[in-house]
DNA sequence: GCCGATTTGTCCGTATGTATC
DNA sequence: CGATACATACGGACAAATCGG
């Protein structure tokens, strides 16, 4: 359970939310009275509806209330974003996940592969690849290097049951920040290899960057996904355009 | 300029982060430092600091200091994301944008349409399809629905320039919240009779649902990238799992 | 290991401004 | 106009993590 007031409020209104307690179109109860119903300040919960917002559940209008702009959707394919991870995705299709571990090595970071991920040369570090198989079918095919200095005592087996769960709970590193890039890239005889592609001859790549609680990054992973079962999930709030510019988004 | 201070405080240490004043892995002045800097309150600079960790430009780190982890990066293809626009893109790559609309139709939302983006059977609407060219390129195959009641006045000519600009700044309205998913898909006979595939068999494509001040979905649209400029980033910030469970994200 | 200084994290109460109705 | 509701900003209090002596 969450310590924190502001988180405690956030994950209640979420859930009213998502099961539909407030409807899409609805307004929430007002500040003033969502802090009699919570007992807490107003900065509180302007905290929690701040996050409602970025996930684009609540939209706050000035005067009138804070509008819920959730809309249950149907999931088809398998759908990432900032929230869940292949495991997760894969319980809540209740479907079975597996990994399977196709090279595990001990590499030194080069010139090369510094202007690539940003580790610098000499760095030690894990190479890892992996198969991802979601109800038996090989979805993502992950190349993984991290930093051996934060991860000590991986090996393999833990590769293929979860490597962040060893992170986390094991040594204790907290995930905080990550970066993506998403593009979409020809298949390689490697990916032929690993994923039934079939007569797909082309994948969506995620790039990430992955930083701990030290503001280090101890990950550089490309996830490799056949194109059928990829789906990525954004939430995007737009700021004001920076000064004599037009417009700002998707234009 | 920005009315707000938050703002201004924002907006100027992101620029200080961009142009490496301040640099990678580096600590910022200290909370109260800042305070002092700016002459404001403890939660204005910590409202500052916050977005920037939401750009993944700084992270917090308990008792220790907010740590810069923006990386200036090498641009080589066409970006997009929560920041930029089309007009946008090209203005920072110093190329040309150009947009031929190729279709311009006033229609009806129906059952079938309702499925598939939320808007009401009966509801009026915009139906546009333009193509989008970077430097003679073209990139892009946009299809858009937007709400006839929400953009009174719209011409065949204004979708030419930019519809954006024209609802912001002729009708002002406000543009607030896009909900967005990215897939691959096939390419199909109009994707190849606009965009110069070559042998490319295959699009990135973007779905948005995009909401007004009023919360109110007055776009959908669906953008078909040529997928060798496609590349789309993002930054996710981790927050604890929800109890129970394991990991959380790209696991 | 303890202690104190520094720094970030959470929370509160209040005041003022602005938009809506 | 007044009442309501969100937006910005301030100042203060205490907790928790870090670091140096």
């Amino acid at each position: 359970m969450p310590k924190s007031k502001f988180e405690t409020i956030y994950r209640d209104l979420k859930q009213k939310i998502e099961s539909q307690e407030y409807l899409y179109q609805e307004l929430l109860p007002s500040e003033n009275n969502l802090v009699s119903i919570y007992d807490c300040s107003r900065n509180t919960v302007r905290r929690a509806i701040g996050m409602l917002a970025e996930d684009g559940y609540v939209q706050s209008l000035h005067g009138k209330g804070v509008r819920v702009i959730y809309q249950p959707v149907a999931q088809t394919n398998f759908t990432i974003g900032g929230i869940e991870s292949f495991k997760e995705s894969a319980a809540r299709n209740r479907k079975h996940a597996f990994t399977r571990v196709v090279n595990f090595t001990e590499i030194t970071s080069d010139e090369r592969i510094f202007r690539k991920t940003g580790f610098v040369p000499g760095t030690p570090l894990y190479y890892v690849q992996r198969v991802r198989y979601l109800n038996g079918t090989p979805l993502i095919f992950d190349n993984n290097l991290f930093l051996r200095t934060a991860i000590p005592g991986l090996t393999r087996e833990i590769c293929q049951k979860s490597i962040y769960d060893y992170i986390e709970n094991k040594i204790g590193m907290q995930i905080v920040t990550s970066k993506r890039t998403m593009t979409v890239e020809r298949a390689t005889p490697a990916d032929e290899a690993y994923l039934e592609l079939k007569d797909f001859d082309f994948l969506a790549v995620v790039t990430s960057q992955t930083f701990n609680a030290d503001g280090v990054m101890f990950e550089y992973t490309q996830s490799r996904h056949r194109p059928d079962y990829f789906c990525f999930q954004d939430t995007a709030v737009r700021r004001k355009p920076p000064a004599g510019g037009t417009s700002q988004k998707l234009a």
